[in-house]
DNA sequence: ATTTGTGCAAATCGTTTGCATCTGA
DNA sequence: TCAGATGCAAACGATTTGCACAAAT
């Protein structure tokens, strides 16, 4: 998978491919697949953890979502798909494909093209 | 209208106030208020944009709006409405209303509700 | 052997905070 | 008068970078 990509499968690649794909998918930063790959026994220098979620990026393994807050949030869920977004939480949730559409898309203003359509559907906890 | 929001008069507020919205809507960052209220010979601190930003915000005279994460923009422009980003001139355009519609709105997870939807269509430029 | 990746620590960027000083009602 | 606002500089958290060392082809 990593050499299809055209990415030498280290070590540490190797590990957090892992844990990023390993099972179902998932959102995650930085901080957070530092520390899994922390406790699972592979430490990883933070700025391992950067190029290596970046270039999964380029190589179209990882999608970056930006929602909000100061963290970068990486999706391994590579589909046309849309976000929640619990504030307070900083939690992201995707949105079950289908369950949301956009409808007529804008022209574009000239000289430039649609690169991408993100909805993100902010939430709100209920009190009580 | 800063008093009617509950906010002290200041020089340095309305001053920003008036670059804010003495011309039309605007999408702009802390920086480049900054820049501008300097130039124009009121002199404003970082700290005193941010405290304006964030004030003027609660108090419903501006929006924010996440794009990509590392800036924050506020908008001047209250109504409903969505954004075109354009991808390395970091840029915020409005898209005018009516230009595009979401459809099915998703059902929130339990215990959550809708505070808001944002959709950002990410440009690019055409090479050419 | 050569290229590419890794780790560390220092550096950067946008933003926030503490605190002493000023200012508007 | 005096609560509230401002300015400065230091503190911050997330991310990036420079460079010596290690590992993959």
């Amino acid at each position: 998978m990593l050499r299809k990509a055209g990415l030498r499968p280290t070590r540490q690649r190797m590990a957090l491919a892992e844990l990023l794909y390993g099972r179902g998918h998932r959102h995650i930063s930085a901080e957070t697949l530092h520390d899994e790959a922390t406790l699972g026994r592979v430490p990883v220098s933070l700025a391992t953890i950067y190029n290596a979620l970046h270039q999964f990026t380029e190589a179209g393994l990882l999608r970056e979502v930006a929602v909000d807050g100061t963290k970068t949030y990486f999706d391994t869920n590579l589909g046309e798909h849309h976000h929640f977004f619990v504030e307070g939480d900083n939690e992201v949730i995707d949105i079950p494909d289908g369950a949301i559409g956009v409808g007529a898309m804008p022209e574009p203003p000239p000289g430039y093209e649609i690169s991408r359509v993100d909805v993100i559907v902010r939430l709100r906890r209920l009190k009580a």
